[in-house]
DNA sequence: CTGAGTGTTTAAACCGGTTTAGATGGTCAC
DNA sequence: GTGACCATCTAAACCGGTTTAAACACTCAG
């Protein structure tokens, strides 16, 4: 008796009214008389009854939940500064709306459209959020014939039928490189994320172009994962290079920190020999030795942005515009600095 | 016609049989010719359907889905490395099963009951996984009262009404501060998690134990949030002692890596003038300079366990036994070392 | 006094599944 | 031919909400 959940009529029936007046009450629809709205809000909250939200989504056909689907394989995936702080972002939004965030992470090189299927066909969530967006993504189109509405984190190529939110990477890269070059830097290097990913070429096209808005060349452009162990890997062929650079501008911060590793195992001095620049300041870049060089987001805000478009447009309001947010930008650190003399007098 | 989602009624209509025999076939249940079920099967493929998980839920009272309630501040959870491992863990179950995950985000210092309550009253999830647990836990209390499943990661102080999932911080810990005394260090410092948590003071006192054990006693032990910033703070003061440490064994990598960088900083070669030790091996932990020795768990694995063993409990399959996985290990990198020969002759 | 109009409330259908009592048809024994 | 029994299948109730057409009560104009 009183060890189940009360139900609606539970609540009719100490209000003395039906169950249709206590939905119109407690979703404050008209046609109800003021004191009945009183009587049954009364009712409920003695019974401390909420609305079952499974009985809810299957009556309205929503089902007041949101998804991101991770497609990344857990040891990638393990240490990104990104989703923790995005997840935070978008449920500060979702929560107080009583909504819910379904996770699902499908292991990299499985069939990922299987996971955004199962939330879709089985009705768990009213949009999804696009991440990780890839040249070309298969996703966008998969989502758009399954008719779930989704919003795309950063913009894609082609056309899209769904809104983005966007967080330029450009400008903070570019600010990178300006940084290095006024420190008398020459010799810059790349280490970028895989080319699959917007975001990875988006960097490293920015990168390439600001250098060559001075005139210069990468001294090299090493293709890595994003993961610390790819960005020991390409730090330690970019140092064994025959004009080895003299600074290194990472996609990401994992591999800068990692970089940073290999190179003081390999005897340099940062930044005296060897400057070093990251992308995401996350909470360890600050507090390395020395403290890595790199571009800022908001991740949190990202979500939060994410969130509110998407249930924008699910909530069907008509055309929903893009979100710009203001781009990533430079955070200057100890791990970036002029070059150590030698460098220099090749110069002059 | 075709834009709308098939339901279990064209399904029926398109083999020619009822409701409740697509149903009865579809889950597998006896009482259908073996032919008709077939025939109901093969229209199904047809129509690509799959059943909504909406409906169902409210049918059979379950909601197919687990939850998760993260108590953390968006800063402090964005690089804890346990979580995305954890969340990897527990999908490998999930995902197969047609469950989802449900992840909730409270902000540490708001109100976290309201967070369980939104998931239980709401029926969104049929148990969630208690992790950090702290001292006199709350949160086992007011699941009880809300008649929600549940899983503790780790066993709490006093009696608890639910099966724990346990992987045991202290002989890893132990395995530390005895591979310390190997190299000769005697002046041991320890910088902890914030007491209010169980694994916090579990590999606390691991570590006191174990230096107890060998006649010893900490040269400190500095209470910290295992938050990189934290851990500076807390090495800054443990380095200013007026005899300061020849080795800091940190309750986790973060603070640890924070640590090496604040020790660094201040002039201090590691392991030369310094060891240090974390707990996790997170994803950086090999990778900076030097490599972080630390402790190992399995943080997927964990995941694993306490989704499979929260199934159980949830299906109800009597008492659930608690799972005690392979404890954290130690592992062995270069930031750990015999202390510096006057550190040594202080000991002859 | 009748009818229209307004404000309030209810009964019942509906969402899409699952579950169960009972209908149906066939076989077999007596 | 009748009843028992089995295998197969269906109709209908049910889960707990939302939504809508219709019922009801009351006031007021004509």
């Amino acid at each position: 008796m009183s060890k189940a959940r009360p139900t609606i009529a539970d609540v009719a029936t100490r209000a003395g009214v039906s169950k249709g007046a206590v939905s119109l009450a407690l979703n404050g629809r008209p046609g109800l008389a003021q004191a009945t709205v009183e009587r049954i809000i009364a009712a409920a909250d003695e019974l401390r009854w909420r609305p079952s939200n499974r009985a809810r989504s299957l009556s309205v056909s929503k089902a007041f939940a949101l998804g991101l689907v991770i497609t990344r394989d857990p040891g990638v995936l393990s240490s990104d500064p990104f989703f923790p702080a995005f997840i935070a972002g978008v449920e500060s939004v979702l929560g107080p709306n009583g909504q819910a965030l379904v996770l699902q992470v499908v292991t990299a090189g499985e069939d990922e459209a299987a996971g955004y299927q199962r939330l879709a066909q089985a009705g768990r969530v009213d949009g999804v959020f696009l991440s990780d967006l890839r040249h070309d993504d298969p996703r966008i189109e998969l989502l758009a014939s399954l008719g779930m509405p989704a919003v795309t984190l950063n913009r894609p190529e082609g056309s899209s039928p769904f809104p983005a939110v966007l967080l330029d990477d450009r400008p903070g890269t570019v600010e990178v490189v300006q940084h290095l070059l006024e420190l008398g830097h020459r010799r810059i290097a790349h280490v970028a994320g895989p080319p699959a990913f917007v975001h990875a070429t988006a960097r490293s096209e920015a990168f390439t172009s600001a250098l060559a808005e001075a005139g210069l060349e990468p001294v090299g452009i090493e293709g890595s994962d994003f993961t610390a162990a790819g960005g020991i890997e390409a730090t330690r062929r970019l140092l064994a290079l025959p004009e080895p650079p003299t600074a290194i501008v990472y996609a990401n911060d994992r591999m800068a920190i990692a970089g940073l590793g290999a190179a003081q195992r390999a005897g340099l001095r940062v930044p005296d020999d060897l400057s070093i620049a990251g992308f995401d300041d996350s909470e360890l870049a600050e507090f390395v030795h020395p403290g890595l060089t790199t571009v800022r987001a908001d991740p949190f805000g990202f979500g939060e942005a994410a969130a509110r478009t998407l249930n924008q447009l699910v909530d069907g309001d008509g055309d929903v515009p893009d979100v710009e947010l203001p781009p990533a930008r430079l955070v200057i650190r100890r791990s970036t600095a002029a070059p150590a003399s030698h460098g220099m007098l090749e110069e002059s």
